[in-house]
DNA sequence: GATTGACACCTTGTGTATAATTTAGCAAGG
DNA sequence: CCTTGCTAAATTATACACAAGGTGTCAATC
């Protein structure tokens, strides 16, 4: 009896997490790992050993999968266990064909609603995406703001998180691919096209350059995997 | 040791639930109670009582909870416990104003591609429901037909199960409040519309007509919620 | 070669201990 | 006398160790 209270206080006393600070963010942590590509799409999550990785018990592991579950990052099966939901073709195109209808619409409120400051910020921001197209983890981070601007101050908190979820979730595949010479031309004059519209307060065409933008990034995606799954099957014949 | 054992085979032997079979599907049967009322929105989850009501133990339930927290029926704070999603007015309208979107689009795929076989199905099941408007319970039941028929074959299943679980959070409300004649009148008028609009394979006019029953059945639930508050401030002065 | 049985792994549920929060009760000050 | 602050106890969430059942795999036998 006594020996496991013992094991409990040694173990804070060690230094290690209490478990209590972590379990709020273990869905981070894990969803971190996934997005970074250190757990691949497709692969088993198995509780004990997700449970060693992070120092907790198995407990909050499961509780962390339920949750990203929601999120539609982890796929359970009864009995089976969770997997790191494999993103398909058909996948992509279907959330993109949302984010097709959801960005316009967001959009289109930023249109009227928005500061000078706000504008001057998208346009410095783009200046410096311009500027920096070799670093790609500084582009994402970049980009994430420039969508952040737009959609932040929403009154559809609910759409906006909408999009925030979905972007997370094909950023897992996304971050894995080169971004094409010719999708970089697109992307900035896409986004300058979005920031005249945005200055002329012109809700149409910035909806419509938006809809371009999203069926651009699909596209783009679906023809990275095509071609990374052809050179997968040219390696392993 | 050996006692723990002993009770729990006892506990089986006495005909009790293992819970391994409950557990799939415990989330169910929480959101089925608060679906139907039978918890508040706002109302504390305690895991406690939870596990008492639904006969398993706490784990279970905590993991239900996360799982319902990712279908944005219930709220979890770290340390405070979760509660259901208090939903308010603006809350309806942001649903609702996305449903504005996706059911347009999921409508347009269907007139392209409904067999006879469906559409007369339609036309039976709205036959029924202007027969039996009486009937509330029946009415929910044979709308959400109408509505799968509809979505139920579209390739789009991630919009599609997007469209379902917002339809379930806004039925937590729904149900509550009695259907005025006049949206009655509309929703019978629209749905004849949409099946009219499928007939003649008018995408457009589907879509026009679908994203105008939303708005309405929108401006309807918040016009009873408004009404329903009124009554509660007049009751408690 | 196919089927069946046994074994190992893993998920799932339970009980208990610990840590956090909330609430109440009480005291001191306005 | 009421309000405000703190302290302690009850309440509740959280984490951990354990037990049991299901799933998949591998080998042996028909």
């Amino acid at each position: 009896m006594g020996g496991r209270a013992v094991r409990i206080v040694k173990r804070v006393q060690d230094g290690e997490s209490t478990g209590q600070d972590r379990g709020q963010c273990l869905h981070d942590l894990i969803r971190e790992d996934i997005v970074e590509g250190r757990l691949e799409p497709g692969a088993r999550l198995k509780t004990a050993e997700l449970a060693k990785r992070y120092g907790t018990s198995t407990n909050p592991v499961r509780e962390a999968l339920h949750h990203l579950q929601g999120e539609g990052i982890v796929i359970i099966s009864p009995n089976r266990g969770a997997r790191v939901r494999p993103i398909s073709e058909d996948f992509v195109r279907n959330i993109y064909e949302i984010r097709a209808l959801i960005e316009p619409y967001l959009v289109r409120w930023f249109v009227n609603y928005a500061t000078d400051r706000e504008i001057e910020a998208l346009e410095i921001l783009q200046r410096d995406i311009d500027e920096n197209r070799s670093d790609y983890q500084w582009y994402w981070q970049a980009n994430e703001q420039f969508h952040n601007i737009i959609y932040g101050r929403h009154y559809n908190q609910e759409a906006v998180e909408l999009e925030f979820q979905q972007r997370k979730v094909l950023h897992i595949l996304t971050r894995r691919y080169a971004i094409s010479r010719a999708r970089w031309q697109a992307i900035t004059r896409e986004h300058w096209d979005i920031i005249e519209a945005i200055k002329r307060h012109d809700a149409d065409e910035a909806a419509r350059v938006m809809e371009q933008h999203v069926r651009g990034a699909c596209q783009h995606l679906i023809e990275q995997m095509r071609a990374a799954s052809v050179n997968k099957a040219l390696h392993r014949p």
